[in-house]
DNA sequence: TTGTAGGCGTTATCAG
DNA sequence: CTGATAACGCCTACAA
């Protein structure tokens, strides 16, 4: 009747027990470097952990050596494919890294964000990765870069993906660029008057995907602006409203994300007003879904799961003193597909 | 110059020493419970807390404690609607309940399955939470009920998401049921002549629904078999395999999942073959896409997010000894779309 | 109400 | 190579 039997886990004391050897020696045997062991041994504790079904409790690890091989993600929704990508790539690259990833979801508010990265701070995880955009006027930017600043004085890592507007190290998607190059690829196929769906000019992301678009376009087209949700809702909603004050003047829409731009070629689908034949859509991050839906929806690709990879590469090669500003740039690229056959 | 500035985060030690107290008021202040300590001593405390940026060493606290405030979360693949949908519900429940989710991901690998559990347990999670199908004839089934539980006796929860397998509690989906409604329905609309896209009937999930749906058919209807991958990929090659193989003989497409499904239509549109003029497609899970496709998936609706939060009820309702091998049935509904407008 | 001391499961140090 | 033993950061009787 071992100690497992009492409903409770079997620690390293069982198993030294077990195995007629000290804990010290267990310890070694399973963790420890393990040349400094002798062979039957080590043979006899790892039989021992085997019979016993014992796992080495993490947390104490943590505690006694200082350190966890834990990751935080933070991300506002995981069920849009935007975070979910990012998520995989994250979680990939931390498996082959060893380290055991939490996931915690804000919910798109900066207060719950905040919340979230100051217990996060309690797990004392190696690195925090925070993804989505940042939000402007929201008051808890000061605390949410302090929060972030103590974490990493005390030895922690900091990554942010999207824009670079903390001081920390930020793996970037060229969101103004990507959105100019577009601009002029829709010019090129001969589109001329657009309309933009966006978010509020709050949110980071929306804006630049915006002011990107109006920059690229130069003074060669015209722009009417639609504020809407950053979802798939959102650009459902924005395109009825367009469609009901008339789209005479609209060769083609773009919508800062795809999901948006999905959401309202649904509702101009809907109203009879075919994607792609009567009207040019557009968005962007080329999400998985784009060539499945009817057209293929134009995009600029961003490589969501390279961006979770590359914050989980950007936080491990710090030098040590966790003060790397670094910032790894996404390269981004327009898609054209059906869904902007061009003009004429 | 405190602890913090040497690059440690600061412990309740420091707290006390700056709040002028002992470490068990600092406790009692901070966590324990608080109405034992003086009120303007629980002050001092919190506000030492605060200049420090304090925050209570999970780990340190589970292991003084002897548990955690985790659930762990075994995933497929994150990037998968199915799964991240799954996980969004988890996260939101687990987030009311004040926990921490850790996500690993396993891939379809019962092996890192396997692997993943047994390390999972090192956490000493709450709750452990394994979504995804089971598959027949790995040879890592007994291992995973013995490790599953041996965590169960050590006092943790298991809740699976899926069928009902394995001895533990379990949220199952009807997708014997679920595929049979699916078929009369489709019956009902005039089909009659079906083919199947399904994975390797190892995949417990595919078999259940490819069976539900012969079994819905009854002799009514013929339905050609075609094995593929479970995922989008998959769906778009196994049609194009009957593309190449000719059509005539069939009426409606099956896709054991949407994604299959969706990535079917794709290959038939390109094809030239009009789903819902040319061919009917259904698929099963109801993903959010479903509706934003063209024609909009007829599926069987499932319940996704719900499926997340359920697992975490389940887990949570046991009765202390963590015996309960209850089940929580999902609902599931069929839902004609215009991929299957009936024929004639 | 407060402080002292012991313990949680591991690792690390330091003698044997 | 091995075994005591002291940390690690926190909680919680127990005593004051």
């Amino acid at each position: 009747m071992t100690a497992m039997d009492e409903g409770a886990a079997p620690t390293l004391h069982d198993v030294a027990r077990e195995a007629g050897v000290s804990v010290a020696t267990a310890s070694r045997a399973l963790n420890g470097s393990s040349r400094n062991v002798r062979a039957e041994n080590a043979d006899r504790v790892r039989a021992a952990a085997d019979r016993l079904g014992y796992e080495p409790h993490l947390s104490a690890q943590a505690i006694a050596k200082g350190s966890t091989r834990t990751v935080a993600l933070v991300v506002r929704d995981v069920a849009d494919p935007y975070f979910s990508s990012i998520a995989a790539g994250v979680a990939q690259a931390a498996e082959e890294a060893g380290l055991i990833v939490t996931m915690a979801v804000a919910g798109g508010s900066p207060e719950r964000e905040l919340a979230i990265v100051r217990t996060l701070r309690g797990q004392r995880p190696r690195v925090i990765i925070v993804t989505g955009s940042r939000i402007d006027g929201a008051g808890t930017r000061d605390a949410l870069v302090e929060e972030l600043a103590a974490y990493r004085t005390a030895g922690g890592r900091v990554v942010l993906i999207s824009q670079r507007d903390l001081p920390f190290g930020t793996v970037t998607i060229d969101n103004h660029g990507g959105s100019a190059a577009l601009a002029r690829a829709l010019l090129g196929a001969g589109y001329r008057r657009f309309a933009v769906l966006h978010a509020p000019a709050a949110l980071r992301t929306s804006r630049d995907r915006h002011a990107g678009f109006l920059s690229g376009l130069g003074g060669a087209g015209s722009a009417l602006a639609v504020e809407t949700g950053f979802t798939r809702a959102g650009g459902y909603e924005a395109a009825r409203r367009l469609l009901e004050r008339g789209l005479s003047d609209v060769e083609a829409v773009f919508a800062v994300n795809d999901v948006m731009a999905i959401g309202a070629m649904t509702a101009f689908r809907e109203a009879g007003v075919l994607p792609g034949r009567d009207i040019g859509v557009a968005g962007f991050d080329d999400i998985a879904s784009t060539v499945d839906v009817v057209p293929a929806l134009t995009s600029v690709a961003v490589p969501l799961r390279e961006a979770g990879a590359s914050a989980m590469r950007l936080a491990l090669s710090g030098d040590g003193d966790g003060d790397t500003d670094a910032e790894t740039r996404l390269p981004v690229s327009v898609v054209l597909r059906e869904s902007t056959p061009g003009r004429r």
